[in-house]
DNA sequence: ATTATCTATAGATCTATAGATAATGC
DNA sequence: ATTATCTATAGATCTATAGATAATGC
């Protein structure tokens, strides 16, 4: 048969795109382990001997979906990674934090997708260790000084600064994993979820400022 | 056979207990969906028939070990979750924080295992759902009251009571899910991680205070 | 007679591949 | 000839049960 997918009676989008299409909705949604290739070939409309055929094996279409949602993540998140000497120190922190929440805010199931991964199968993110170490360390050594250089002027509480990050990255990532949570007890209006993302970012920042700037 | 497991060259214990050792061991470990009875038989030494003829179900054996472990864990939390109207405000807070994280540091399994039973299967978690919202009902409407009166008579900042328990539970059990990454980025030994734990849920403390007496 | 145990196996999945067959591009 | 597709199936697991067999408690 090998139907053209240009073909009337078939879906629109060539095969390929529809299962990594399909592949990308099952493992935001179950992670890598519980998503199969079966149930993602049925939502593609193909046959699984199809996934086989395009992407060779499961772990190479994960890898595949993982590499486009972690570009995808860095790229909007390294532009307010590296802290500049100049520029008012608070307003530098909220821009990152900001930004940081507000793509997993755009892209909910990222972070829940993740955590089952580096729980589950670290050894599928191998190939992306290093590059994420790097940029956290770069991370770290920039906003080290700029912090310092606030903590030493007496502008800014002492604080562990790797305790300070540890609190601004589980206040934003944890507000994602607890979604499952959420949906048990509030309403299910989607407006609901984005109003409490938008007080949850609100007090993530009012509580981070307070730790560095309110007097005990 | 059926041999008695008292008798030399059998494991001690009885069958019965080892195989529900031997079930909440990996459930900690692989959370509901990937600790499969196979494994767990294994484990505990017996045929995975064993596992049925003393538990009928996989769900079954599940909800045992479940039981038990929350069971723990509200019996350790539930004295310091309704706060009374005299004693300080702060000190009552820290105690009940303080509670939360030392149940959750000295069970690190816990958080992680109820984390992926919520969001794979919580319909596991049914029988508990009435339960544990009725006291999560009682600690709010406890605090709600003494908290306000705080912030009414201007000892304390005005903030949203829903979003600051968020915040410290958030705080308080990230702590345990990221355990994994933490694996991988600090040294293997123990006591760094022991370490890691007090400085954490000092931060936690100061973080929170800060948030609802720092003067902005 | 009852309790505990083992072997064997059913019936569902899963991942992956082999091999046949049809459509497409020369 | 190459590319895309389907059918069929191998080989691993999994959960669960049936039925035989041995030990224990009367």
């Amino acid at each position: 048969m090998a139907k053209r997918n240009t073909e009337p009676g078939t879906v629109q989008g060539n095969t390929e795109q529809r299962i990594m299409d399909a592949a990308e909705e099952l493992f935001l949604d179950r992670g890598y382990m519980l998503a199969t290739t079966v149930k993602i070939a049925e939502r593609a409309g193909v046959t699984h001997a199809m996934l086989h055929y395009y992407f060779r094996t499961k772990e190479q279409i994960f890898l595949k979906v993982l590499d486009k949602n972690l570009n995808g993540f860095i790229g909007a998140v390294r532009p307010v990674m590296t802290a500049t000497a100049n520029g008012n120190v608070w307003e530098t922190l909220k821009g990152g934090i900001t930004v940081f929440f507000d793509y997993l805010n755009s892209h909910r199931r990222l972070a829940p997708m993740l955590y089952d991964v580096l729980r589950n199968n670290p050894e599928l993110l191998r190939s992306y260790r290093e590059g994420l170490a790097e940029m956290s360390e770069r991370v770290r050594t920039s906003h080290v000084t700029m912090l310092l250089k606030e903590m030493d002027g007496g502008r800014m509480n002492r604080t562990d600064i790797g305790q300070l990050f540890y609190s601004i990255l589980t206040m934003c990532i944890s507000t994602f994993l607890t979604i499952p949570v959420l949906d048990g007890m509030q309403g299910k209006d989607p407006e609901d979820l984005d109003r409490f993302m938008d007080a949850r970012k609100t007090e993530i920042l009012d509580t981070i400022y307070l730790r560095l700037y309110g007097k005990a």
